[in-house]
DNA sequence: CGCTTTTGACCAGCGC
DNA sequence: GCGCTGGTCAAAAGCG
């Protein structure tokens, strides 16, 4: 029976698919440099933001304690310096900063108080520390393989936004992860820490990842921590596409027709 | 008992 | 030289 839905069939199959694959690729090019604008567009209303700030600050300076106004106004400098080398990053895809220190951005939920990233790899922390521009505690981990292993990364909750970890990796691992699943925030609270002896940081299958953004090294970290983020981002990716309801369709269609199309 | 986390002490770098 | 700060050490405590 001649099938409706196939209207070229009396194409070569392979130049078909060329043709698909083609248009496809246009399509997800259209989609980045939309997505790229719109990005852009964002950096750009931060830093318009960020001067009308920068304004009412230099305006209420005057009233206020000169010593505790310049300490305020040099954190604020840093944090827009910060962010904009973080924009820069994303926009300009920057990979020649800093080669063996990348920076993370992990967010977690709003009850999640704990300072624990999962990334695939086994830490060892050996110090936490209330620094003087931040006033969550950072935790400073060691790789449970070192001195093999020299990667170190320190984690800090944002002070704009604590619900996001700062977690800042200086060195690349020279092994393999530990870990098959990576999982991003653990589910304990700082109070219920991971359980010693041999305990894994890996949380459990049931859980959730919460939503991480990378803001900050787009380009995005080296070597070991970069394919680290890519795996991540690759999960990412598949995880959300596969509870897109739309696209689960889509690709249902697509198989059954690919094997309609291999019977006839 | 062995491994890990916690946490106060210590050290080094930096600015004044 | 002194004080501040970030980073590290190491003893104590917790856990299985």
């Amino acid at each position: 029976m001649e099938p409706t839905t196939c209207l070229n069939l009396n194409l070569d199959p392979s130049k078909h698919m060329d043709d698909v694959l083609l248009q496809e690729l246009r399509r997800l090019s259209c989609e980045n440099k939309r997505l790229t604008h719109i990005l852009t567009q964002l950096c750009d209303n931060y830093m318009a933001l960020q001067n009308q700030l920068n304004q009412l600050i230099n305006n209420t300076d005057f009233e206020q304690d000169p010593i505790e106004s310049r300490k305020r106004k040099l954190a604020h400098e840093s944090c827009t310096i910060k962010f904009n080398a973080e924009c820069s990053s994303i926009t300009h895809k920057d990979f020649n900063s800093s080669p063996k220190v990348s920076k993370v951005l992990v967010k977690t939920e709003a009850s999640n108080n704990s300072l624990y990233v999962m990334d695939g790899y086994q830490w060892r922390k050996y110090g936490q520390k209330v620094t003087r521009d931040n006033p969550s505690p950072r935790a400073y981990f060691r790789c449970s393989f070192a001195p093999t292993c020299p990667v170190k990364k320190k984690v800090q909750r944002s002070i704009e936004d604590p619900t996001i970890l700062v977690t800042t990796y200086e060195g690349e691992h020279n092994h393999g992860r530990q870990q098959a699943e990576i999982s991003l925030v653990s589910k304990q609270s700082e109070n219920e820490t991971p359980k010693a002896k041999g305990s894994s940081p890996v949380s459990s299958p049931t859980t959730t990842p919460t939503v991480t953004l990378d803001l900050v090294n787009s380009g995005l970290v080296e070597n070991g921590q970069k394919s680290s983020i890519q795996q991540f981002l690759v999960q990412q990716m598949a995880t959300s596409l596969t509870r897109d309801p739309n696209f689960t369709t889509a690709l249902a269609t697509a198989i059954s027709g690919k094997i309609l199309e291999a019977k006839w």
